[in-house]
Order: C-alpha cells, then sequence, then structure tokens
DNA sequence: GCCATCACTTGACGCCATGTCAAGTTGACG
DNA sequence: CGTCAACTTGACATGGCGTCAAGTGATGGC
C-alpha cells in the first residue's frame, strides 16, 4: 500500500500492526513482520531488540496514528457526570476493537515478558485514569452510590469496559458493537449511582 | 478416570494441579512436572499425550476433588430469582480462587492449541448455563429489566463474574475474596433488574 | 572518480521447550 | 527362570527467538 517506499521502520511498524489487527494476534512470528514489511528477518532485529519491544513500538505507533489522547480526552467537556461516564464509555469503548489485535498480543506475552506487561499496564494505567476522572465527577455530581468507594467504582467500572469483557461479549458472544456501548453505558449507570 | 492402581498418573495429576495453583500459570514445564511428582519426563509422556492433554485431565481432577458440581447447583434452592442470583455469584465466585491457576494455564494455551481452548470453553459453558438459570428466574418472576434480552443479562453476568474480572479485580487491584462477592452480587442485580 | 559508511542481506549457529524414539532396568507374577 | 508392564536414560527432531560474521550495494563526502 502506501507504505511500499517509506523508511524501514516504518514498514515494519505497519506491518506488525496490520498481521496484528487482522487476527491470531499472539501467533505472529519474528519472521512473519519480516516477510509482510519486505524485509529480511535480521533487519527486524536490527531496528527492535526483541519482539517484546517492536510489539511494545507498534502499541505506541497505533495509538500516536489513531491520536487516542485526543478521542478520549473528549469525554471532559461532558457537563454532568453521567454524561461523561456516557461519553466515556462510548470513546474507550469503540477504541477497543482498534487495539484488540495488539492487545492480545501483548496480553499473551504478560505471564513471560516483563517489558510486554509494563508496555500493556502502561497503556491501561492510562484508562484507568480516565475511569477515575468520571467516577470522580459522578462523585462530585453526589450521584455515585453510597456502597462502592471511589477507587472501587473506578476498579468496576474499568472491569466493566476492559478489552477482556469487550472480547468476552463482541468476539465469543458476538454482540454488534453498538450494542456493547449501549449496554455498557446503562449497566455502568445502573452500578454506579 | 479408572487409574484406582496407577498412582503415578494420579501422582502426576496432583503434582500438576499443585504447581498451578501456586503461582505462574502458564510458566509451569513438563520437566516442572515431572520433577515435581518424582518421575522422569517421559513418564509423564506416558499417561498424557501431550501438554494440553495433561492440562485438561488435570482440570476434570480438579473439579473432581472440589466437587464443583454440587457447590454451583447449591443456588438453586433459592426461592426467588434475587436469592439466587446472589446465591450463584457467591458459590461461583467462591470457586474461582481454586481454579484460577488452572483457568490461567488453560487460557494462556487457547491461541495456539484447540484442545486446550475446548476444554475450557466446556467449563465456562457450564458457567455460563448456570448464569443463565439465575437470569431465567429472574425474568419468571418479572424482575428482568425490559432493557436486556434474556441472552444479553446472561451473556452480561458471565462478564461481570468471569475469571478474567476476578483476576481484575482481586489479583490486580487487590480487592479482599469477600468484597469482590458483595460488590458483584450488588453490581448484578442493579444491573440485571 | 574513489572510497567509506550505512542499511540491509545471507546463512549459520546456540538456546530452549515440546514431543519422539530406542534401548535399557526393575520388579511382580506365572 | 522368563515375560510383561511400568518406568528410566539419553539422544534426537522441530520450531520459535535471538546472535553473529561476512557479505553487497547505494549514497555522499572528499
Amino acid at each position: 500500500m502506501s507504505s511500499e517506499n517509506a523508511p524501514t521502520r516504518i514498514r515494519i511498524l505497519k506491518s506488525t500492526v496490520a498481521l496484528l489487527e487482522s487476527g491470531e494476534g499472539s501467533k505472529v512470528r519474528m519472521s512473519d513482520i519480516a516477510k509482510a514489511a519486505k524485509v529480511s528477518r535480521q533487519a527486524v532485529y536490527l531496528h527492535f531488540p526483541n519482539r517484546a519491544e517492536l510489539l511494545t513500538a507498534a502499541a505506541r505507533y497505533l495509538d500516536e496514528v489513531n491520536d487516542i489522547e485526543a478521542k478520549l480526552l473528549a469525554s471532559r467537556n461532558a457537563a454532568t457526570g453521567l454524561e461523561r461516564l456516557d461519553a466515556w464509555v462510548a470513546a474507550w469503548g469503540n477504541y477497543i476493537p482498534k487495539i484488540y489485535g495488539m492487545g492480545k498480543a501483548l496480553m499473551a506475552m504478560m505471564d513471560t515478558d516483563e517489558e510486554a506487561r509494563s508496555a500493556w499496564e502502561d497503556r491501561m494505567a492510562a484508562v484507568h485514569h480516565g475511569c477515575a476522572a468520571a467516577v470522580r465527577d459522578l462523585s462530585r455530581d453526589g450521584d455515585l452510590t453510597q456502597s462502592l468507594s471511589e477507587d472501587e467504582a473506578t476498579d468496576l467500572l474499568f472491569s466493566l469496559v476492559s478489552v477482556r469483557t469487550w472480547e468476552q461479549c463482541c468476539i465469543e458472544f458476538g454482540w454488534p458493537q453498538a450494542r456493547f456501548i449501549e449496554v455498557m453505558q446503562q449497566s455502568a449507570r445502573k452500578a454506579l449511582t
């Protein structure tokens, strides 16, 4: 595609992202990536020291290309806490499919690779932070349930819209993406208020 | 499950379960298991054709030993749908820690091993079935929310008390087990009614 | 016009875990 | 005593990742 004569490093990143997105996340091998980028397997190692760092670089690249920051920050503009909660669930929930392949590969490596673990946890910390912000506004408006601390509410919200929950509902159970958003907005409102 | 006079087979299963329970699920190697069972690595292969089948046999063994069926069926006796929901969440939720190591190893293999995948999915299908039963009783009592179909409610409940959600809350966020049960009972009631 | 350097290729290798194979050893039982 | 089953021993194939050394070829500085 457009990556024919892009610098090699970028071509490798694009190929990595493409392979991870189109299924079988954790099965992608270094040689597959090299082949897709039309370079030798060793060329990949000239740019990235190992598989874990390549994947985390690809994750960063993906975030950049999609401008995730901007999209997730959109929910900030909501007037009330409840609106912000909805906006947040929609913003993050609709971003999940884009990073799912990536996440799957990274999560599969978490048990054995410290680098992959911290890369993924960094990203998830940002999402957790977004959940905390939504919960804080809810609390500010006096709409947060008595039965949960702010921390617990944050964790619960995070779990409700985690990549794994999304995977469960949309991949395994076949929910349409839009329905996932609706149900989770509603469930979050009910569970947190 | 013959194995009356095959102590070796049982020893291997017990060692497998023990290793999986005590941390680092997916890192357990065949040689680790052999060493723990005090047999040669090859002896393991005389009883189980490969890692996946050993793990699924260990999962079955674990279920047997803990008598999971009986424990999960206990929620059947609840009078109302709401009580059944609570009982179900408590029964299954309290069983999760016992099978967590096992589950982690099996889930890690799901991407690459069809056998492991189907073994785990079989077990999860039983849990999903339990969720469906609770939702049905809720619906029978007229307590199920209008905004969810029975299928959706079942899937949502299943996601709420999935092994991954438990892992998220109790392992990563450090919730006490009892609190996890409370919060999930409450959240399930709110989200489903 | 030449040569040095950089980016990449080629092909071989070590490592490690799974799984296979063949040739023992050991002990119970006829 | 021989046989059979259960187990051991050690070697080997396979398939990833990651490393290494010796090329090749285009570019740019001089």
